[in-house]
DNA sequence: TTTTAGCACTTATTTGTCAAGAGTGCTAAA
DNA sequence: TTTAGCACTCTTGACAAATAAGTGCTAAAA
């Protein structure tokens, strides 16, 4: 792979990013400052497919990159400073906002980034299991509900709501913070289970019927698959790849599901951009699609995944810069 | 319109909402046991037409009703208990889980929903402003965070985060416990405002550094927008009116607009069904679609609003069929 | 008076053909 | 090593013709 080549290349892929049409080697001299006659880049075009970064629709149409192509383009070639002042203050002036929950700042996130790329944007919160417990309250609603918050080291808060058959009593409520305080601070969330539950039933003589539904709720609560927020699906719809009804409906199918969605987001490096082009996608449902993943830990502590989602031909110089930019912002807060 | 001219829009309507095909004056002598000549039949078809119950696509097509006969299928022929056994099985299943929070019901109703009508469902909780404040609770988390918990009389539960500057000691959430439950006890949500930040300022004397920041917040959290749930969006997506590129980008972009929706889920009447066909939608936009609604209300509490939202071209029966048995079920709850 | 067989007429849909256009690969010359 | 030139391939759009589905109307039958 020459210089030349690879110059050829990314004006290939950069033209076909912007216009979603196979690309001739006539339009590459028009555009592309490249000093030769469309003849040769033909020829220079026929040794890159010959390698696979480019491909054929058919026997006499331009060309279009291949996943190998992008490959080679995302992680040598392309621009990862391509973001301009109108979005760095757009940016900014979003992400400045005060925020009081790591949430509404996902949520926050979230939205700025699918509306700078224009692309569909995901994101999950980090992942509850694995973290210690600092802290955890009883607040009793009412005679019969009480609402348990659990604070954890790394300052994530799960609250969750458990309803009694019988009346609770605020000094129950204070035993109960003693106890639970007592037994799990600084202990991993996920060992909130049936073992410590007849720990205290048996070795604290605490009522089974306050205690049960206490660590069953906490334990699901823990559990539960993190929430999935979802900006800018109809976003997608602009792209013309999304003219055909196929690729429409697996994408629609795709972020409807959950757990697929979580999945993506959960795999990749910490505090790096990843990056999955079409079929090196793991799941079949992928191959038409990119994702662009950042798992964001700051001082040591996860703070979730940020996702952009769409077709292979994505605007991955626009994508990764955004993602740069962001995850600074981030660890400046 | 004599009998038999109901007879023949009935059969119009279900076997369009079946084939989503114009339906012509052979097909329903075929199959709806209507005995007289398609010549008969379509002289009946030509005053249906008259009258505006149904269309043409062109001159020589079958019928496809207009929102105007939909309407009195709606309102006069359809039946409202299309629901069988295994539909009603399934049902009660998801709906016997034992759930803590309303939250919880209102997305096993929703998925339960999309599931058996096959149609995209969203659902929005009740309206926090116009609800009585029961209870209020302040826990410390750490040393400068608090969560507020909010319980209504109705029995909804809001909780938010507060980050302040400075510690906060055990005693101050005491007394803020006592200064707030002595003012908002059993007043309305909305209450919660800068004249009561002034009050309890000036009269109680408490550090404002303090107070303000929590009824900022608070008021942010009462007065925030419902969220919204959705489920089933990719059930639209086999529908055939989806082979339009149109159609499917506009139902994309109403279900991504929460406001659009919000808007939607919060007219109709309480504890009925609420039917609007195509063009009778206010909100241009909603124009080639129809929402079911149903605004729940039990024992006099709001307990949120569930749509459903597909095509004009929608099995009215099946939907308000399932719509008023999970209704039935859910007041049994 | 109501119903219906029969037929002319309309429109959409499908199929085939043709010409134009875009782009390639290859050859031979620069 | 580069490039002009040209034959070749494939796509796209336009047009025409054939087919099919369905209506409206008329006149006869019930």
């Amino acid at each position: 792979m020459d210089n030349r080549k690879k110059k050829i290349l990314q004006a290939i892929i950069e033209e076909y990013i912007n216009t979603a049409e196979p690309v001739s080697s006539g339009s590459i001299v028009k555009r592309y400052g490249l000093d030769f006659s469309s003849a040769t880049i033909r020829n220079e075009m026929a040794e890159l497919e010959k390698v696979g970064y480019i491909e054929k629709t058919h026997t006499s149409s331009g060309r279009i990159p291949s996943a190998k192509g992008y490959r080679l383009y995302v992680d040598e070639l392309l621009n990862d400073q391509n973001i301009n002042l109108a979005e760095i203050k757009y940016i900014q002036s979003k992400l400045n906002a005060k925020v009081n929950e790591l949430e509404d700042l996902t949520k926050i996130t979230t939205s700025t980034i699918s509306e700078v790329t224009h692309y569909t944007t995901v994101a999950i919160g980090p992942k509850a299991q694995i973290q210690n417990i600092q802290e955890i309250k009883f607040v009793l609603l009412g005679t019969r509900m009480l609402m348990a918050v659990l604070l954890t080291e790394d300052g994530l808060i799960k609250e969750t709501i458990i309803k009694f058959d019988q009346d609770i009593t605020e000094d129950q409520v204070e035993t109960l913070n003693y106890i639970f305080n007592n037994k799990l601070r600084g202990m991993p969330l996920d060992s909130i289970d049936k073992p410590l539950e007849e720990y205290i039933f048996s070795h604290m003589n605490y009522s089974l019927a306050v205690i049960k539904p206490i660590i069953e709720q906490l334990n699901r609560v823990v559990n539960e698959e993190e929430k999935i927020y979802l900006e800018g699906t109809n976003k997608a719809f602009e792209l013309p790849e999304f003219k055909s009804l196929e690729i429409a409906k697996n994408f629609i199918n795709l972020i409807d599901q959950k757990e697929i969605m979580a999945d993506l987001l959960n795999t990749g490096f910490a505090n790096d951009i990843n990056v999955y082009i079409g079929d090196e996608n793991e799941n079949e449902k992928l191959k038409d699609f990119s994702i662009v993943t950042f798992r964001h830990r700051y001082k040591n502590k996860d703070l979730g995944t940020i996702g952009i989602i769409g077709p292979t031909r994505m605007d991955y110089s626009k994508v990764i810069s955004v993602m740069k930019y962001i995850n600074k912002k981030l660890n400046g807060k």
